[in-house]
RNA sequence: GCCCGGAUGGUGAAAUGGUAGACACGAAGGACUUAAAAUCCUUUGGCCAGAAAUGGCCGUGCGGGUUCGAUUCCCGCUCCGGGCACCA
């Protein structure tokens, strides 16, 4: 019978429809297994055959741990929200909505061309009401949490309000925007407002004045993860530093725990790494320092409390509040100028230039350990939202703090034994301390770090800073909250209202607040967001609905949240949402989410390290604390999978003329490189009729061939339509039929490596399968599987290959088991093996890879049931054991001949065996044996003197 | 600047201390065929010797080391890719 794999493939699609096959239920009888796929945004350019790569590694996992028993979770979505459909939209007036539903229905096709086992039934998507009725409703448990450090997690608010009316904030210890300090009697004489106003500062979910990354292009404000080298990811636009007040996710407080939890999880290396430098946590100690004849004093952060005896100046932030309190009248005029001057220099500037800049505030600083005066500087240099914005400058071991001091001519004191500072600081936390203090000079309590190491004079330094008071420990993280509102539409809308300027949380009980209809995409004509164009966005707290905004009155009816949420709001907690997706009453069920817990394998892109995957963890940890979510991290294995990029052919073309010259002979005429349409080009000769029919210009085109051809050049690029190199995986599809189309993406490489799609290697996995089906058939067309007994061969050959597979599938080495199966079914068509037992076992182990072909085959050979549920085989180590091996006699190193030893032999039997061999004398004549090492079933090395 | 990866034939790649280059693509030659497609077979890291069977030498980015034996482990470089970056 003929492989027909469009017939195959297009009838088992159906069945595997019809018959609901792929979804699963809870079952408590059978172990769980989570595989998840990073769903998709679905662009409206349709899937390349880089997509699916990811989730065809994820579908061939999934499908085994079925065979193995595991009732498997594996479902599919759509990250619905984003800013391309909402660009579309402003462009062209259709509503995203219906484009994102249209993009939706076309990767739905592509996708089931492909034949995953998703279990469609808890498909979601993020733009549904239904399903962002949860993103708001955790929004809002957010809002209602404060983050306690000393239990180490989320506590609702509530608990905060009793405390500070008992006791104010005496012993308070939780993470908050900036330290406030009242009594209960403070407390309690305050109005709403002023309370609700002081929570906002503790609120994990909160409204904060914060610098903000603004992007006019976009009209939106974006996180720090969509800003890259001072623009915006998407788009590309510049983005500036901008003070507003904006929604932010109190991520921070999670730090730690963000930190610890990465040794828990089986991620790669290089994402966990990614992930911890994100966090940037770093040690170090927070002083006091007090202003020459005031009674002000400020205190800094660093992490080399060691120089203390090397400051010779103190830096503050432009931004920082210490900036007006420290300057003098006689400096005044020079520090506005300055701070003028920095505010209208961008985030690009300040990045590119590099300039040192910075102004004399008037005031000197204390060192508290020697009672030297130190004057104090404002840089933009330093950073208002890391540590204090303030920092003390040890020129000689901080190369910034030296820029700064060869700009204005300030000190450099060298506190380490050997260092020269006269070209560059030393900035390595190595070498032997000295000069602390210097010869001579007194210090506070006779406090010396001379002779230490600096690890050492680092600790004993924080010690005493401790002891006199001087000044704490501290822990900083350079992660900062994220910030969670944007000014766009296509978004989930807040559930908020404002009452007197302060928001509110509508009730629970009317979630989703659905996004309303707008007749402009574009912010108002005040520059409002887009939401600012609904008519009907107001709530009226007397009926808990949404009214029209010209019954704004503030008393009864207010005004609703004009923000959207950002795209990781959606894709924070969709992992939880898949495991009872139709659930009303809650984002899970406790019994769902105590069956299937977390998710076992998750399969996705490195880009999502500092975003998504950051984010979503926060989110679980945060569900956890509440406890929605059983368990503290999300995802217990992680597989980044690599990028397919393109291979891209070009032609020659000599300058002027319509004459192409092959790629060996260009280096001879003047040329111009240009992209050719991959489809036009077969192992890199160009088709030349097909190309004279592409565009007109080519029509009369002239060609210089060599040997004949024409011979493209290539490169590997990123996969574009502007470079003519995307590979669609519907035409892969229709020519070779999706079981090779999967085949092949996982035999390109290591999963987790990114490399380019080549055309030309498609053909050897094509022919795999055909010859993997001719197994099962004669020459007629008949089936031929018979019922005798396998040949030993036969039974050596599948055991081998089930070893090999079954070992591959735990690590994904999937192109390594595809070679075996290349191995295995050539070794099976020379024996001739017809046995159903071998056969048989070979259809289950090929399933995940070709799912197509073998459910049809597993029919064939009369089954009644799927050869999905068919269970894994098991392998045999007797019979991949050999009779007798053939090992290597080694003198020296150097190979010298062979000798057949029996396979179960002790390593003793194989010495005698070689140094009896007739030769062995010829090569140990006038030598000394010092040793005969055996290598078991390979090489017998004897080692001579 | 700091931190992670990586480097093996013409190409994608195997081998994680034991016969380097499995498997596949490409290329060359051959069989079948009127022809093409399809299919099948042989050769295919480099150099040297030989009519041939075959034999020898070199070879996993570069330089050292450990070991009887290193693509693999250790030290030092070079180049490529990625992340973080006035974060004190």
């Amino acid at each position: 019978m003929e492989y027909n794999f469009t017939e195959i493939e297009a009838r088992w699609r159906k069945r595997w429809a019809d018959g609901k096959v792929y979804e699963v239920s809870q079952d408590d009888s059978r172990p769980k297994f989570y595989v998840l796929s990073m769903f998709p945004y679905p662009s409206g350019a349709g899937l390349h055959v880089g997509h699916p790569l990811g989730y065809i590694a994820a579908d061939i996992y999934a499908r085994y741990k079925r065979n193995r028993g595991f009732n498997v979770l594996h479902p599919m979505g759509y990250d619905a929200y984003g800013l391309p459909a909402e660009q579309y939209a402003i462009q062209t007036g259709q509503h995203p909505a219906v484009t994102t539903e249209q993009n939706i229905r076309r990767y739905r096709e592509q996708l089931d061309q492909i034949g995953f086992s998703f279990d469609w039934s808890r498909e979601v998507r993020t733009c549904e009401p239904g399903y962002y009725k949860w993103t708001q409703w955790a929004f809002q448990r957010m809002f209602d949490s404060f983050y306690c450090n000393k239990c180490g997690k989320a506590q609702p608010i509530s608990k905060l309000a009793d405390s500070f009316s008992q006791q104010g904030t005496a012993g308070l210890d939780v993470a908050q925007t900036e330290e406030l300090n009242f009594s209960a009697e403070e407390w309690n004489a305050m109005t709403e407002k002023q309370q609700q106003e002081v929570l906002m500062n503790y609120r994990l979910a909160y409204l904060g004045e914060t610098m903000v990354n603004w992007c006019a292009g976009l009209g939106t404000v974006l996180a720090n993860d969509e800003v890259v080298d001072g623009l915006s990811v998407r788009g590309g636009f510049p983005v500036e530093q901008r003070k507003m007040k904006q929604w932010c996710l109190r991520i921070s407080a999670y730090s730690q725990r963000l930190l610890d939890g990465l040794d828990t999880i089986d991620w790669s290396e290089s994402i966990k790494e990614t992930q911890r430098n994100w966090i940037g946590r770093s040690e170090g100690a927070e002083m006091q320092f007090k202003i020459k004849g005031t009674d002000e004093a400020f205190t800094i952060f660093t992490t080399r409390a060691d120089t203390i005896f090397g400051v010779t100046f103190m830096v503050l932030a432009p931004e920082s509040e210490l900036v007006g309190r420290l300057t003098t009248p006689a400096q005044s005029e020079a520090v506005e100028a300055y701070l003028e001057e920095v505010k209208h220099r961008t985030e690009l500037d300040r990045m590119a230039g590099k300039k040192v800049t910075g102004v004399f505030t008037g005031s000197y600083a204390v060192n508290p350990f020697t009672g030297e005066e130190i004057p104090v500087w404002v840089s933009d240099y330093v950073l208002a939202g890391y540590g204090t914005g303030a920092i003390m400058a040890v020129p000689a071991h901080d190369s910034r703090d030296y820029a700064f001091a060869r700009k204005f001519g300030l000190p450099i004191v060298p506190l380490i034994e050997g260092a020269d500072v006269s070209e560059e600081s030393f900035d390595a936390k190595e070498g032997i301390v000295t000069n602390s203090p210097a010869a001579g000079k007194e210090s506070l309590a006779g406090f010396s770090l001379n002779g230490l190491s600096v690890k050492e004079a680092i600790e004993a330094t924080k010690r005493f800073v401790e002891e006199q008071g001087l000044g704490r420990v501290k822990v900083n993280y350079r992660l900062r909250d994220a910030i969670f509102s944007r000014q766009r539409y296509w978004g989930e809308p807040f559930p908020v209202y404002y009452k007197d300027g302060m928001p509110y949380m509508i009730p629970e009980a009317c979630l989703p607040l659905q996004l309303p209809e707008v007749d402009k995409f574009l912010p108002t004509e005040t520059g409002e967001p887009p939401l600012g164009n609904a008519k009907v966005w107001a709530w009226d707290t007397r009926s808990n609905t949404v009214v029209d905004r010209s019954l704004i009155d503030n008393v009864a009816v207010f005004p609703l949240e004009l923000s959207t949420m950002p795209g990781f709001a959606g894709s924070s907690a969709y992992y939880l949402r898949y495991m009872d997706a139709r659930c009303d009453s809650a984002l899970v069920s406790p019994e769902a989410d105590a069956y299937w817990r977390d998710v076992d394998l998750y399969v996705g892109g490195s880009e999502h390290a500092t975003g998504h995957l950051i984010y979503s963890r926060y989110w679980n940890k945060f569900l956890h604390d509440i406890g929605v979510s059983c368990v503290e991290e999300p995802f217990k294995k992680l597989v980044n999978q690599g990028m397919i990029q393109g291979r891209s052919n070009f032609v020659y073309r000599i300058k002027g003329t319509n004459t192409f010259v092959s790629e060996g002979l260009k280096e001879q005429y003047d040329v111009t490189p240009i992209h050719v349409d991959i489809n036009l080009v077969q192992n890199d000769v160009l088709d030349l009729e097909a190309f004279r029919r592409w565009r007109p210009e080519y029509a009369d085109a002239e060609f210089v061939l060599e040997d004949g051809k024409y011979v493209c050049g290539w490169a590997v690029e990123k996969m574009s339509k502007s470079m003519f190199n995307v590979a669609n995986p519907d035409q892969v599809i229709a020519r070779y039929g999706a079981d090779t189309l999967r085949l092949y993406e996982m035999f390109l490489g290591p999963i987790t490596q990114s490399k380019p799609w080549d055309q030309n290697g498609i053909d050897g996995c094509a022919r795999f399968l055909r010859r993997a089906w001719n197994l099962f058939f004669d020459k007629q067309g008949a089936l031929a599987v018979t019922d005798e007994a396998p040949s030993r061969d036969a039974l050596k050959s599948i055991h081998k290959l089930t070893k090999k597979v079954s070992g591959d599938m735990e690590e994904m080495a999937y192109n390594t088991s595809i070679a075996a199966f290349m191995i295995c079914v050539g070794e099976l068509a020379q024996q001739k093996c017809h046995s159903r037992e071998v056969l048989e076992r070979l259809v289950v182990l090929l399933s995940p890879f070709a799912p197509f072909m073998c459910c049809e085959l597993w029919q064939l050979l009369g089954h009644a049931t799927l050869v999905l549920d068919a269970p894994w085989p098991t392998w045999d180590e007797a019979y991949l054991k050999e009779d007798t091996v053939t090992m290597a006699v080694s003198f020296s190193g150097k190979t010298r001949y062979t000798i057949d030893v029996p396979a179960d032999a002790p390593a003793e039997e194989a010495e005698r065996l070689a140094l009896g061999h007739e030769a062995a004398a010829r090569y140990m004549e006038g030598k000394q044996l010092v040793k005969v090492i055996v290598v078991p079933k390979r090489i017998v090395n004897i080692v001579l003197k």
